[in-house]
DNA sequence: ACATTAAGTGATT
DNA sequence: AATCACTTAATGT
């Protein structure tokens, strides 16, 4: 698909200098990903840089025994460092990626980065807040394996998830959910029937709705 | 109506 | 908090 410089300049020219949201243009492609659908298969090589434009990308490493792990969320204008480091070792992913909701994501040629890191100002930043905040996720996701009991990482990420997807009714069961914070499926049954009586959520069949944004 | 998949529950470790 | 074994309920064909 075409990538339209109108487009990209709304969303972007905030952080992005002119010049180079017209080279990111020139040299980028934009694609529309369905919900659900595989972005990045671990070992696989790559060769473009991923900026959401709208939507959401979930990103997971997967352990010896074939369990998932969810690491982060990519929202609108975040880029996936643990891609970018694997483009300038020319190595392969070792994460997983799934697209979340409907999304538009804009895949930059990876030889670019190298370029651009020089020559723009704009992108050096972009990148390295990019890092950081990659960085800060990961952190956040450990700190609560470590010191969170299950009900508290379940409420936690029922919120995110919400937030995410900008939405309090998402399309998941219980087993979806006990997959990605490595549970089982009796247990987050339990565990939302305690918050159902709570009255923090409404369970439908593969649906819930999160009552609670704040709190 | 029947099969399939999601959710609920008691008992056990 | 996990697992087993089983039940009950919702959905698709």
């Amino acid at each position: 698909m075409q990538v339209c410089i109108d487009r990209i300049s709304d969303k972007f020219s905030h952080i992005l200098e002119e010049e180079l949201i017209r080279e990111i243009c020139q040299c980028s492609q934009i694609r529309r990903i369905n919900h659900g659908s595989t972005l990045v298969e671990i070992g696989q090589t790559l060769t473009h840089i991923p900026i959401v434009v709208d939507g959401a990308i979930k990103v997971m490493t997967i352990d010896d025994e074939g369990n998932e792990l969810l690491l982060y969320y990519l929202e609108f204008g975040d880029t996936c460092a643990i891609t970018l480091k694997c483009c300038s070792l020319s190595g392969s992913s070792t994460v997983l990626a799934y697209a979340e909701g409907e999304s538009e994501i804009l895949f930059i040629p990876a030889e670019k980065m190298e370029d651009w890191m020089i020559r723009f100002r704009s992108w050096r930043s972009f990148i390295l807040d990019s890092y950081n905040s990659r960085m800060n996720e990961m952190l956040a996701a450990i700190d609560s394996l470590a010191f969170f009991d299950l009900g508290d990482r379940l409420e936690n990420y029922l919120r995110d998830r919400a937030m995410v997807l900008g939405n309090s009714e998402l399309e998941l069961s219980h087993l979806d959910i006990a997959n990605d914070l490595n549970s089982s499926r009796v247990v987050i049954s339990r565990l939302m029937k305690k918050l159902e009586n709570q009255n923090k959520i409404i369970q439908k069949r593969g649906k819930v709705v999160v009552c609670e944004f704040a709190d």
